[in-house]
RNA sequence: CUGGAUGUGGCGCAGUUGGUAGCGCACCUGGUUAGGGACCAGGAGGUCGAAGGUUCAAGUCCUUUCAUCCAGACCA
């Protein structure tokens, strides 16, 4: 298992290379570990924007946009929120350069140091509630549920493409509300909506539940999130949900009046998502031929790819292409015909393949005759020769089966790896093979904390959906009493 | 910051006891090819991470330094 987890690791990079890079900056740069996201990444991310974006808004959310810099006062008062946060952070302190008096180039002028040091925003809680606190006075203000798109910088010490770069993008969601359980009830809503698009268009099983108090965010009362399996047997965080509490309205003085005349502090959540997404998709659903998309979030759900010797042929077969094209952009779905003629087709069949693209249309002379063609399926890679007639419908189908069964199949790989352990020999043995393991746990932090010495296995969530487990047991390594069980993995 | 490994054309690597850099892929040109990553011929591209030292001579030996990767600490 040792040996496939780091053969695993070796190809999400090789996957990853048609979707992003690591930025090429200067070679003395200290910037370690930003990423260009290249287009075809980038396309993936965009369906993921506009389509976790349409969701937001059907819960009322609306899109806002905060400054990148935050003055380092913000940061000093939220005391919890700064011990999770203050340290890797990058720190704005001259605004302007100037021409290097010994020679070439531009030095930093020293006369340009700012009176306060800007900070680049690692999360914009800080920013968002000291905007709040202006814009609410009355009970009749609330609820107030903004999200923004946004990148965000936290200096990393190490840092993985995809799943821990320097600079990242996301949305963050900062919502106030009159009561807490108001605000209780946003965090899982949202929780619950990225569940659904994890499930949904991402092909993405993930469990549900609440974070341990060892791994909340830094000055939540209570952390969601949805957790997912890779195919190495370890846990990705793909998604949060907080529940603040007052800490942030407490800190920025964020109060209303209430229907009574009574001055109240107001109820936070905050929630997002990340780029890490796409890592959690390429590191799902992957195989040794490359990505493999869901259909919902492929750039290109469909390519064409002609097969001919003679330019007549090229012809015939490319306006015929053209015309199935037509057809299917009609449906709606994207489509593109591989029309370079430099390269024969095999090359381009395992081009596409390593891209992902969920179908593949290959017309020859001889379906030209016999009004064929042949249909080809990323997920499986078994291919058939079909009439032309009636294509249209059929690649919908295909295309809803594609999803559903990457799902499915990524369903029944976690289905194997989840287990009830109640023994720590068999805990020790099976947390390394990339197993999720369902565990009682007696609900203090030094038992998770010595298990995560031990171990490295951190408890993943405490489940809400269809894992959660209420019975009385013993914890898994304490031995004292527990009321349920939960979610137990090594995580990235 | 701690421990281990590695830095040689765009990428992946070789380079013996020191003798003045080579291979595969990719790239460019021409041709033949085309139903699963084509072939032949020709061509271009490197102050060997950086600085210093030893030597007649350094990719190779010594010192320093920088960076990268893996394992920790931090984290979406």
């Amino acid at each position: 298992m040792a040996d496939q987890i780091t053969k695993r690791s070796e190809n999400y990079s090789q996957w990853y290379s048609d979707l992003v890079m690591k930025a090429d900056l200067a070679e003395q740069s200290q910037v370690r570990g930003c990423m260009v996201i290249k287009p075809y990444g980038y396309a993936i991310w965009e369906k993921m924007q506009r389509i976790l974006d349409d969701m937001f808004k059907q819960t009322g959310v609306q899109n806002a946009y905060f400054p990148l810099f935050i003055p380092k006062s913000f940061f000093s008062r939220e005391a919890e929120h700064v011990a999770g946060f203050a340290k890797e952070c990058a720190v704005v302190t001259h605004h302007r350069l100037m021409n290097d008096p010994d020679g070439k180039g531009v030095v930093v002028d020293p006369s340009a140091k700012l009176e306060e040091e800007l900070i680049v925003r690692p999360t914009s809680e800080t920013i968002i509630w000291s905007t709040y606190k202006n814009w609410i006075t009355s009970w009749r203000d609330l609820p107030i549920l903004c999200n923004q798109w946004a990148n965000v910088v936290r200096w990393e010490m190490r840092t993985r493409l995809f799943l821990r770069t320097a600079e990242f993008l996301w949305q963050e969601g900062h919502t106030a509300h009159a009561t807490a359980e108001e605000a209780m009830q946003e965090a899982r809503t949202m929780v619950d909506v990225y569940a659904k698009f994890a499930r949904e268009t991402m092909a993405l099983p993930v469990i549900e539940g609440h974070k341990s108090p060892n791994e909340r965010f830094a000055g939540a009362l209570d952390t969601l999130t949805i957790e997912a399996m890779m195919q190495d047997g370890k846990a990705l965080q793909a998604g949060t949900s907080h529940f603040l509490g007052q800490n942030f309205a407490k800190s920025f003085d964020v109060q209303y009046t209430d229907k009574e005349g009574k001055s109240q502090y107001v109820w936070a959540t905050s929630w997002g998502v990340s780029t890490r997404l796409m890592g959690a998709l390429v590191m799902a659903h992957g195989d040794d031929n490359g990505l493999v998309l869901p259909p919902a979030l492929a750039p290109i759900q469909v390519v064409m790819v002609p097969i001919y010797r003679k330019p007549e042929e090229m012809e015939a077969i490319l306006s015929k292409m053209e015309e199935i094209k037509k057809g299917l952009e009609a449906q709606g779905h994207s489509v593109k015909i591989d029309n370079r003629d430099t390269l024969r087709p095999g090359f381009k069949f395992a081009e596409w393949e390593l891209k992902g693209v969920p179908v593949r249309l290959a017309i020859g002379p001889r379906d030209l005759e016999n009004g064929t063609v042949e249909v080809h399926r990323r997920d499986t890679l078994t291919k058939e020769t079909m009439s032309l007639e009636g294509i249209g419908e059929h690649i919908a189908h295909l295309l809803d089966d594609i999803q559903k069964n990457i799902y499915q199949k990524a369903f029944d790989f976690r289905q194997s790896n989840v287990e009830k352990c109640d023994s720590w020999d068999e805990f020790k043995e099976k947390i390394t093979q990339g197993k999720f393991l369902l565990c009682h746990w007696d609900g203090t932090a030094e038992t998770e904390q010595k298990i995560k010495d031990e171990t490295k296995a951190t408890i993943r969530c405490i489940p809400i959906d269809s894992f959660v487990c209420e019975e009385e047991g013993k914890d898994i390594y304490s031995g004292k009493p527990s009321k349920q069980r939960v979610v137990f993995a090594i995580a990235y």
